[in-house]
Parts: structure tokens; C-alpha cells; sequence
DNA sequence: CAAATAGTGTCTGTTAGACACTATATG
DNA sequence: CATATAGTGTCTAACAGACACTATTTG
């Protein structure tokens, strides 16, 4: 049997045109707010070279285990956190050949809200993933372009909080809008009128009253919410001003 | 030399695990205006049964050649309309099991806009690429998942047609303020306040008035005006009503 | 002149910003 | 009671919707 012929086995077994296909990796920029911050997960990747970098969740498919990309992404984020995201959506696919020193390379990255409390037992079991906080980021030495692909998914989470009220998904299940309104015043570094935040959630019927109230601390206790399903894919007709 | 080494060989020059890639595509949906209609660029692919069906345009990464994906798209896009496209942005990325009956495939979709004066004289000579408008394409049996792709685009297009002047792309560079509303109504399925549409482009300072008008048939001529840089990424605070 | 198309004046309605006010908790 | 935090009343400003108006062209 000749080099060729073998070659053509292995080409046949993949159905796949091998010889033409960059490295792919599905990653996630996760997110979660502790302590008035805005915070990211960084896991611990091995390198070819045995060195350890951080870098964002994420890793290869398996083709026979998922079965899309969100799949994929929810898989290396479960084995992390234990549960699945509040939130996730794609945020963008980098690929080029510079990326990475192995070569030719693609991410699908997505963009993963949580809330603190939900995940961060199981994380303080491990050693290989952290909560960080965004000047923490710059100082880090991070995998290819992390650093990048987390400045985009945090610009593309403070846009979102002018025109929706997705950056609840960082909060947990039931929270307070003075909660709620301190994120998304972290998001964009700029303090709220919160009359006008709390009337235009108020008007879209985006939240549900539980009927509880937080009491714990000073001053009146804040009224308890959910968010209804409607508050996912909504969006405001007029944004917030910058 | 055993079968095995020559699997490692091969291994080794792509520096990559090759038995768990997926095939990639990087593929775009095209729109342009033509008397009053949103149209769709398709081509024809030929598939691996010989058969030859329409789809979207697009094709693999060449490695060698296209140093990130918007390149490999942009490559794509060129060979079939020779000049490249007036606003390209990456749409979704969609990948899974099921969309290929090769196996584990993604594709990296982009939308694309053109003016069809651009490049229909290029295309003319071409059988195997066609502008079609929407209701076609719901009649064409189209490859893989391009009608969802395409309705996807479609769909992001529309939205940027509440708070942006993007689909201004679809138009010559110089346009007058009529034939932009007509192509953000047809967008929105729904006609516009002509004082509305004029009043928030001026206010945002977007178009550059060539001091030229456009006189042909009946009427007073119209200006023609060309888009600043900033038309490219601005949006609007407020958003024109669904 | 009429018809056709481009472009403006101006009123109304909605909603975010500003900010003072009231309400309800703790100690 | 004072202090702290939650939540409201209400005025203003910005801007989209509505629609009647004027402007400039052809024939």
C-alpha cells in the first residue's frame, strides 16, 4: 500500500478535506457581578510547550458528543461551573493565521452571563479557574488574543445595558432593581437617574414583583424580582444616553 | 513504513489533531436594491453526488492565501462580483451535526452589501450567480441551511434599518434622500414619516451633500449625498417604530 | 398652467433626564 | 428622633410621528 493510497483511506474514513481545515476552539467570555465589580472567569490552559497560561473557558468539539457550537460551549462551561449559564449568546468568531502559534486557527466565542452565588462553590474547589476583575485582566499574560475577545464581549455587554436589561443574568434569580440598576452603572461607568431606570422597566413589563422584599442592612428593604421570559430579546425603542 | 506512521506524519505536518475537525466554510449572504427590491446574490455550488444546487456564496479557508476570515470571504465575494463590497460584517456562525450530510460542518456567515450597478456587468457574464429577490428564494431549494442564513441576514438588516443608516450601502455612492427612504421601507415592510427620516440624518450629521442633484423624469431633482465615515458605525439613540 | 416629485414648518406624543419629594426600615 | 435606603411626582428636553405646507422640475 503506497503513502498516497493510505492518505486517501484516511481522507475517505473523514469524508473531510483534511488538508485545508484550521484548529478550532469554542470559548466563552463569561461574566458575573461580585462586590460592586464586574467580574471574568480565567481557567488554567497546558500549552503545547508545558507552560500554563490563563485564558477564557472553552476548548475543542467533540463530534461525537455535541452536537452544535452552543452545545460546545455550554459542555466546557458545565465542567467549570457545574451548571449552565444564565445567558449565552455568540459573540463573534475570530480566525486567522496569526492567532496562534500552531498555526491557521478559529474561535467561536460566546458571550456567558451567570450569577455569583449559582457557581462559585464548585469553583472554589478548583484551582484551575478563577473570578477576576477587569484591571486584573490587563495585568495577566493571557492565551492568543483573550484579552481581545474580552474587551469585546464587555463592550458588547455595556452597549446591551443602554438598550436592554439582559445584564440582569449576572444577578441572581430573585434580585432588587437598586441591584439591578448598580450593574448596569458599573457597565457604563456613569451613575443612572433612577427614576428614569425604573420607569422604563416598569412600562416594558419586563419583571416580575415576587411579593418578597430583601430587609438586610439600613433604610426601607427593596422589593424582590424575576425577570419574565419576554426580558431576554427585548429591546428598548430608546437607548439610554451614553 | 506502517499505516500508523503515516497517519503521525501527516499529523505532524498540519500540526493540528486532525480527526476532530469539523468542515468549515466562511460563506456570505449578499443583498442589493434593484427597482424597489431587496435582492439576494445566489450561486451555484456543485455537491459531491454531482448534483448542482443554489446557495449562498461562499467556500473553505485556502490556508496559504486568506490570512483571517474576513479575507476568505471577501476572496469569495471577489471572484464572483470583482470588486469587493461597499460594508461587510460578520452575521453568525452557525455549526453543528446535522447541517451537512458530510458530518460535523460550519459555516462563518457574513452579510454583505453592494450596489447592484457595482457589479452587474461582471455578473452578466456569469451563469452560475443571480440576483433574486425574497420571495424566490422561499421557492429555490437552496443548499444545506442558506434559507435560514438568509433569512437571518435579513432579519439583522431590517433591525439596523431602525437605528442605523447602514443599509445605505445597498445604493451607489452617491444616492439621493428619496431612494434611501424607499430602501429603509422596504426593509421595514411599512412606510416612513418622510420629515422623520430627514430630520434624524441631519441632526446625526452622516451624509455629505455633493451639491449635485439627480434630474431624470418628472419633478424636482433630488440631491445627491454621499455617507460620511461615521454612517458606518452610528446609531441612532432613538429608534425609528417597528 | 397641471402634475409630479423634493423638501420644510410646526404641532403632538412619548419617554429619558433632573431633582425634589415621600415611604419604610434600623438603632 | 436621625440616618439610610427604596421608591414617587412632576417638570423639562429631545426627538419621532403626523400632516399640511412650500419649492422646483417637466410637459
Amino acid at each position: 500500500m503506497h503513502t498516497k493510497q493510505i492518505e486517501e483511506k484516511i481522507l475517505n474514513q473523514q469524508h473531510l478535506p483534511v488538508f485545508s481545515l484550521p484548529l478550532i476552539s469554542v470559548d466563552t467570555v463569561m461574566f458575573t457581578y461580585y462586590q460592586q465589580q464586574l467580574k471574568v472567569l480565567v481557567v488554567k490552559h497546558l500549552q503545547d510547550s508545558g507552560k500554563i497560561k490563563w485564558g477564557i473557558l472553552g476548548g475543542g468539539i467533540e463530534l461525537q458528543q455535541d452536537h452544535d457550537l452552543k452545545a460546545a460551549a455550554q459542555r466546557h462551561i458545565q465542567s467549570k461551573t457545574t451548571i449552565a449559564p444564565a445567558y449565552l449568546e455568540q459573540l463573534y468568531t475570530q480566525g486567522n493565521d496569526t492567532r496562534d502559534a500552531r498555526g491557521w486557527s478559529i474561535t467561536v466565542c460566546y458571550l456567558g452571563l451567570i450569577a455569583y452565588q449559582d457557581c462559585i462553590y464548585h469553583l472554589d474547589q478548583h484551582e484551575d479557574a478563577m473570578w477576576v476583575d477587569l484591571p486584573t485582566i490587563e495585568q495577566l499574560d493571557l492565551l492568543h488574543d483573550h484579552r481581545q475577545l474580552i474587551a469585546d464581549a464587555r463592550e458588547r455587554l455595556r452597549r446591551k445595558a443602554l438598550y436592554s436589561i439582559v445584564p440582569a443574568y449576572v444577578l441572581p434569580e430573585y434580585f432588587t432593581l437598586p441591584e439591578l440598576q448598580q450593574v448596569h452603572e458599573c457597565l457604563l461607568a456613569k451613575t443612572i437617574q433612577k427614576k428614569s431606570f425604573r420607569r422604563r422597566i416598569e412600562l416594558a413589563d419586563l419583571l416580575e414583583d415576587s411579593g418578597k422584599k430583601r430587609s438586610e442592612g439600613y433604610g426601607r428593604p427593596a422589593s424582590l424580582y424575576c425577570l419574565k421570559p419576554q426580558a431576554r430579546t427585548y429591546t428598548f425603542v430608546r437607548n439610554l444616553e451614553e
